[in-house]
DNA sequence: ATGACTCTTACGTAGCGTTATGGTTT
DNA sequence: GAAACCATAACGCTACGTAAGAGTCA
């Protein structure tokens, strides 16, 4: 009983090319006609390529299922598949806590309707951060490019992150904020984040909490848009106790002007 | 404040020719020079870069990532992040039950060293099969086209599963075997794998539990190759009762000669 | 002879990495 | 003037899909 590509493509679910595509690959091997140039299957190399079809939908690729149907003992295939196990490990890890991340970012755009331009006073978390950028000029320099490859790499778990002065808070001055990045403690301990001078952890402290957008589009972000929590801390005969601190939560598009939403901490006592 | 490729480059832990495509994909446009070609980024290009990378470390495409920096507002992001959680709980489902069946298929290669060639009483398991060859003619035919591809689907949850009568174990003769797959019953579940005929649920019965091999190479299975387990049968006085049935453990090339191993169960009284 | 199949070749996809060749900046 | 940087263009990778144009099978 003899098969031609069509017909193993058919039984396989697959299509002929992919079945040509195996065959370049080192794969399969199909006996070819002596008149044409026709691919003959015979019942194993079927069998042969549905082993194929197995170990790749755990996600080996198509060389290493090359090497795998030509391994040479149990022991041999033991070891592959253990290296898988560790690889599947891995990806669940990581997207476990990607989900628990996307899951609080929700939490924290949900948020934004209750507390946009109101104050609340509140606990803030605790966090390490960061500063690569003071005004509109980033650190290009020279001891700090490990330092920002290790908060690349720690995206998304970190937040972009800001502190200004409440005391020098004039409009147009570039000085009077800084950024960098963020990163919650809950989430440095689960990605071993090492922490190290200039960054700072940042104790929970009680602190004026809000939210607030600027609208002005590029270039137009200045402590005055927090004046408002500043009135407020002021009508409440509230001190504002070290620089405020905050996120961007997010920045849209909003009737095509780019729109910043951002969540500040202002601490208190 | 201005940079050029290599700065945000290095600001951003990335490669220039990267932004150089997020550019032809759109997402970025930086001034270019009036003398020369080269790209001048300001420290808004560069925010703007970071949270395409905080987007992109969720898992999201270049082609999503240009869309996403342009959405019009806080629901629309809601929208796409949701849908992001969904793939990232099937990713989640899926890896964990790929990690399931690669810990279980992993034990039984670690028994096949206990198991090979002797015999042991003990219950089957309870699986769906589903006979698609019958000696080596591979059904090739109509009504069974669909069905095939629900089974190839369910790879690697599913086992080459052959079935053969005891009382017909004529060495050479091709039909005293078929071939198929077989599934069980927890992975049928957790699949939601649909079955109908001609699919069979096989329950759980008393057996002689056996593990063999074949050095023979291509095409040489035959029930021959259990007449160790027959023998055994008769010696302790038991009746197989029904076909044998057994599955596929690995196949490997042991010494250049492709070996298969293979769990069987004799079903007895 | 017709239609269904098969062959080879080449190009497209995503998200880049690599190399070649030439111009610009410092 | 030399080193470091920038530009474009072309090709490579995986795991295929798609299409062209020609040959083969039932």
């Amino acid at each position: 009983m003899i098969y031609k590509i069509g017909d193993v493509a058919r039984i396989l679910g697959v299509s002929p090319d992919i079945l040509r595509y195996y065959e370049k690959k080192g794969v399969v091997t199909p006996r070819k006609g002596e008149n044409n140039d026709y691919r003959y299957y015979d019942a194993w190399d079927i069998n042969f390529l549905m082993d194929c079809l197995w170990f790749k939908n755990f996600g080996f690729s198509i060389d290493q299922i090359a090497d795998i149907v030509r391994i040479p003992s149990i022991a041999a295939l033991d070891t592959m598949l253990s290296g898988k196990e560790d690889e599947l490990r891995e990806t669940i890890a990581r997207a476990q806590l990607q989900l628990q991340r996307l899951e609080e970012h929700r939490q924290d755009l949900a948020r934004i309707d209750d507390l946009l331009y109101r104050c609340e006073i509140s606990a803030s978390p605790e966090f390490v951060r960061f500063i690569n950028r003071v005004g509109n000029a980033y650190d290009i320099g020279g001891g700090l490019k490990g330092l920002a490859r290790q908060w690349l790499k720690a995206l998304p778990f970190n937040n972009r992150y800001f502190e200004m002065n409440a005391d020098a808070p004039l409009p147009g001055s570039e000085d009077s904020y800084r950024w960098g990045f963020s990163l919650t403690r809950k989430y440095a301990d689960a990605l071993h984040f090492e922490i190290k001078p200039p960054m700072a952890v940042i104790p929970s402290r009680k602190s004026i909490h809000t939210i607030f957008k600027n609208s002005g589009g590029r270039g137009c972000f200045a402590p005055s848009l927090l004046q408002y929590a500043i009135d407020y801390a002021d009508e409440q005969g509230i001190r504002i106790f070290g620089p405020i601190c905050g996120v961007l939560l997010a920045s849209v598009l909003e009737n095509d002007v780019l729109t910043g939403y951002f969540e500040a901490w202002l601490p208190i006592e």
